[in-house]
Parts: structure tokens; sequence; C-alpha cells
DNA sequence: TCTGGGGTCCTCCCGCCG
DNA sequence: TCTGCGGCGGGAGGACCC
């Protein structure tokens, strides 16, 4: 223990950025003619693309007449909702719902497919703009980033909100979008505080604050805490988070396992020690489609092949151009019934080869039965080392060996 | 005509090995 | 030699997230 600090040390302090209705919101910039009205974005990308094409031609995208965007009643197919503007949701329409239950909530809702390229596009400016000002970011997927301000200047000044004020405006003037800010002592409390003030807000959270701001909140809005485990918390009685904290931990442990029981009891406390982390490397890559209609083993064999192959192809794509290998090849069925199933096999070397994936995933096929319609196949390469690393040019053969499991008797000999 | 795609992590189970 | 046990890793499935 040192006895000379004058000052005090910095409080953490961790920001979660969220950019407000990040999809739409990159629409509306690009077609503004749009603001206002009912729009969904998601569905098969073909068809719409298809429609998207077919626009006038001259201009730029948003001198596009409003009547000439392909509307919801008109789109055929399966496909769901990825999101919807405030004035489509005023129908009910809503992420992840089906387009055909959708249409007919709000059949004059213009569709537009999702372009994820452009979405990163934006993604990586907001970003660079952050770390512009704090290093310490993490990424956590399109939208959405954890930043650490406990040793940034200014990161201290009114508990972040200067800050967070300063980014703010940043990404407005670079890109016109706005976003939603919460900073707290730690990662699982600023997720729930950059909801407080949406769109376009800021929270500032403290220690203290748990027992009012937290608390009152249900069990769902915990980062971690899905519609399962939410479902199970409720039988029990317990709807919100405070309602959470009041059980004893070991109630929790026994009733949701070690792990999970103990988990819920420190985030129920707003305890919460993970670090911002900067850097993370991919563990799985994976390409799966949902057929247009289902599929049979059997009848709609060759199709299956070739979709089966070209997941392939596009995964093996994936990994090169990525520069990583995998030594882990898995399948992954939809039935027509959702019932999900994967199969897994490790090789002795490691691969980013369309054909070595392609015949790996092959034998994993033949262990699966294959006698309901299929919706949906995917392919999977885990295991992932970075392509050229000492882990990835090993010798091959140099862990435990063992016999895969037997294939099961089915009429896949198809693959 | 419900219900995408691409991920991570956890749990459970099983077989192998000492 | 048989049995029990714990550690470990792989495989399967599930929950969750964006």
């Amino acid at each position: 223990m040192s006895s000379q600090t004058p000052t005090a040390p910095p409080i953490r302090r961790i920001a979660h950025l969220d950019m407000d209705a990040f999809y739409a919101s990159v629409e509306l910039l690009r077609y503004p003619q749009l603001k206002g009205l009912p729009v969904v974005i998601g569905g098969g990308r073909r068809r719409v693309d298809e429609a998207i094409r077919n626009l006038p031609e001259g201009g730029t995208l948003a001198d596009i007449p409003v009547d000439s965007f392909p509307l919801l009643k008109d789109y055929t197919g399966r496909g769901v909702i990825t999101t919807a503007t405030y004035p489509a949701r005023q129908f009910g329409v809503g992420s992840a719902m089906g387009l055909m239950k959708a249409a007919k909530l709000c059949p004059q809702a213009i569709i537009l497919p999702v372009d994820f390229d452009e979405y990163r596009r934006y993604s990586r400016t907001f970003k660079k703009i952050i770390l512009e000002v704090a290093p310490l970011m993490e990424d956590r997927g399109v939208d959405e980033v954890y930043i650490d301000f406990t040793d940034v200047p200014g990161g201290q000044r009114d508990g972040g909100r200067s800050l967070a004020r300063l980014l703010q405006k940043a990404i407005l003037d670079a890109t016109g979008l706005t976003c939603s800010i919460g900073v707290a002592p730690n990662k699982l409390i600023a997720k729930m505080a950059s909801e407080f003030n949406k769109p376009n807000g800021i929270s500032v959270v403290y220690e203290d604050d748990l027992e009012n701001l937290i608390w009152p909140l249900p069990c769902r809005k915990v980062n971690g805490i899905g519609p399962k485990a939410d479902e199970k918390l409720k039988r029990f009685g317990i709807e919100t988070v405070g309602q959470l904290a009041a059980r004893d931990r070991d109630w929790l442990v026994a009733n949701f396992g070690k792990a999970t029981g103990a988990w819920m009891h420190e985030v129920s406390w707003g305890r919460d020690s993970r670090p911002v982390v900067t850097e993370s490397e991919p563990v799985s890559m994976s390409r799966e489609t949902t057929f247009d209609r289902d599929l049979h083993a059997v009848r709609d064999r060759a199709e299956l092949g070739a979709i089966f192959t070209k997941l392939c192809e596009q995964l093996a794509a994936d990994l090169q151009r990525k520069g990583y290998v995998g030594k882990t090849i898995g399948i992954k069925l939809r039935y027509d019934d959702f019932k999900i199933a994967t199969r897994d096999q490790t090789i002795d070397r490691f691969t980013d080869d369309a054909k070595t994936i392609r015949h790996t995933g092959g034998l994993c096929l033949k262990r699966v039965p294959l006698e309901r319609p299929l919706r949906l196949l995917g392919v999977r390469v885990g295991a992932l080392a970075k392509a050229g690393s000492p882990e990835a040019l090993a010798p091959a053969g140099s862990g435990t060996h063992r016999a895969a499991a037997e294939p099961v008797a089915t009429t896949a000999s198809l693959f």
C-alpha cells in the first residue's frame, strides 16, 4: 500500500453506444423520400432486388418516385422482417415477423432488401470516429460498441456525459445518423442504460442508482436473459431485476445451475467485471440458406447437392478471404417442422478447401435422418486458426484419434 | 403462409485414458 | 483383471445476441 496518492484514481466508466434504428436510418439516408412512410427491410433478397432493379432510370436514388417502390402486398415467398420504420411499427409490424403476416397487417408498406454491405460501410465510419477519441473500443456487431471511458481525457467529466455528447455530435456530423449512449460502472449496466433515452439520448448511471434505475426493470432487460430464462423466472414469481436480487444465491444456483445461477445473482446486484475487449478471433464461420420451398433428400437430391456444394464454396471463399483455416466441419439442417439437427466431424488437418469441406460435410450428412422435408441447409467450419500460423501448420494427426460415430442407416448415401 | 443468417457460449453426454 | 472415478475433448443441442 502506498500513502502517496493525492488524487483519487479514476472511476471505472464504461459506455455502451447503440446506433438508433440503424438499418432503417441508413436506408432513409439513401431514400429520403420514404421518410414518414411505413417501410420494412428484409425478405428474400433476390425477389426484392429485382423489384429495385426495375426502378426508373436516371437521377439519384432520392429522385425515385415513391410509387415505384415495391410494396409488401406484392411480395411472395418466405422471409422475415429484419427491421421496420416507426410508421410501419404502428401497424404492429416488427422485427422477426414473417413477411406474409406483415403484409396482412400493413400491405401498403414499402419493402426494401437488406443491404449489409452498405450498413457495414456506415459501421466502419462511425467506429473509426470513436477510435479517434477513445482507443479502447469493443465491437459488438454492426451497430453497437462498448467504449472504456475511464482513462480517456474528459471521460470522467459529468460521469462521462460530456464525452458521450462529443461522440454523438461527431458521429452525426460524419454520417447523418444518431445514436444512444449509456455510461455506467460496467458493461452490463451501460448496455441497459443506453436504452433509457432512445433515440439520440444519453444516460449516465452510477453505482448508487442500482436500486432506483435497475431493480425496477424486467429481468428480460438484462443482456443474457432471453425468453426461456425469463419465462422460468416468471414461474418462480420473479419479474424484475430487484426480485431477482432478493433471491438467495444458493437458491438461484440450485434452480438455474452453477454458472447461470451465480451469474444471475451477480448481474442482479449490478456486478460485472468483464473488460472491454478490443480484439477477438473468430471461433467459427458458416453459411446457411433457407430454400424457397421445402426440399426432399430423395426427390430433390440434385438440387440439394448443388446448393450444398455452393455453400461449401462460399464458405471456403470466406475462410480464404479472411485468412483462416479450420478443422471441425459441421452441417446443420432445419426440417419442415423447424427442428434442427447438426453433425460435426473433426479432421486431422486444417483446411480452407471447398472440396475437403464438401467431402467431410457429406460424411456428416450421412449420419443425420433425411426422411422429413428440409427447409434449411448450412455448413460450418470451426476450431479456426490463422492460415499460416504455427498451429495451422502443425503436422496432421498429432492429436488423439477417434473413430467417427457410426453412420445412421438412412436414405443418405445421396450426398 | 408464421418463423433469416451469422455468430458465441454453455450444458449435457459420451468415450477414452490413466 | 475388474471396477470406479475424474479429467478431458468432441459432438449434439439449446439459449441467446445482433
